[in-house]
DNA sequence: AATAGAATGGACTGCACGGTCCACCGGAAG
DNA sequence: CTTCCGGTGGACCGTGCAGTCCATTCTATT
């Protein structure tokens, strides 16, 4: 598992991983096993272990770095162009849409929760999707601020995180639930309160 | 498994159910096994299935109620006063505290995201959990209110879903990385949102 | 004291699932 | 055409664990 993949090895692989990454999403971590990708996608014991030396682990933090890098890219071209309010809501609707769409099947979630626990490498990828998230949404608030459109003693970071914790939790609360009330509650309200800071008077609410 | 419970039977039940609420925090969902909460709990395998016919789903579903009453209770006795802001304060502080001495132990998170999936049962219990302490905040933001120190037309249901969405996100957040802050920036945030628009300015921000 | 039913101990079973091994295939390079 | 090596198939193994069963010991009620 060198550069020693031919094109045939890396399709496979491919493969296998996107095919892993949706069995998991159906069954959920603990429940899905290796021959539930096996017949998902078509390929033997084998070629797992061939692709994957080190097993069911191996395989899953594969998934979970797909899944992540999957994520953000969702929410493009959105997030990363926060430069005016109507971008900030086009996001807003990106994010709502897809995990709407997502329902209660959860990519990343039940992967934090049970690989990401023990595994170092599971926390590393969790933790540079967020600070990649957070960063993104902090240059956005960065932009309004330096347009004019936000105070310039506005607390960026925080602000961000606070931002990013009303997702996760709305995901969170989304998959549990099947609601995205509160994803949306998390969304608008945090919005808002930015909206209202740089002057401009309460925002639409439904 | 109905009325059916001597004193004794019913204290080795809660023994169980307490002893296994352990055992899951330390090694979560997917790895505990009911060798390890026998171990735990000095008993045996009989008396796992004696209380708990349905197998370790049954047993699960018991500790996640378990778990469930004790999240709230935690918070007392500040979540069911929160009619001035220094009780929110200290509302906040207790929150704060509870999840960074849990550290990235995960009480209930992995047992939504791992039974909770399936059975109906758990997704009641967390969905009366999430119900229940989202009405506290409600009723908080209403006392607030009533008192003259917000609004008379704040969004009560959305302030309460949004913080909430924060919290749970703020918590994912720590378990997933080891990292408070994001729970902190939430309720810092949130909170301080309020009071401005309760005509307080600025809070003071670490 | 007797008896019924709850509580407990722990051996035993069955099997699902992760992981290993080896034999065979296929295509690209010489 | 041969050779080599990555790719593939799938039988096989070991085990860890949920769940079953029955024998034994408590406890309460009469």
């Amino acid at each position: 598992m060198r550069g020693e993949l031919t094109a045939k090895g890396k399709a496979t692989r491919a493969r296998i991983v996107e095919g892993a990454a949706a069995v998991l999403r159906e069954r959920g971590v603990g429940a899905a096993t290796l021959e539930d990708v096996m017949a998902r996608t078509s390929s033997s014991k084998s070629q797992l272990f061939h692709y994957f030396p080190g097993g069911k682990d191996d395989l899953l933090l594969a998934v979970a770095q797909f899944e992540a890098d999957q994520v953000l890219e969702d929410q493009q071209p959105y997030l990363g162009r926060l430069d005016s309010w109507e971008a900030w809501r086009l996001w807003r609707d990106t994010v709502v849409r897809r995990y709407e769409e997502q329902g209660d099947e959860c990519p990343l979630g039940s992967l934090f929760l049970q690989v990401g626990r023990a595994t170092p490498g599971a926390r590393a990828i969790v933790v540079e999707l967020l600070h990649r998230w957070q960063e993104s949404l902090a240059e956005g608030i960065r932009a309004q601020r330096d347009a004019g459109r936000l105070p310039a003693d506005v607390d960026v970071d925080t602000r961000a995180a606070a931002l990013l914790a009303g997702i996760q939790g709305g995901v969170s609360i989304l998959l549990s639930t099947g609601q995205s009330t509160h994803l949306r509650a998390a969304l608008d309200q945090g919005i808002s309160d930015l909206r209202r800071l740089g002057g401009e008077p309460a925002l639409s609410r439904r």
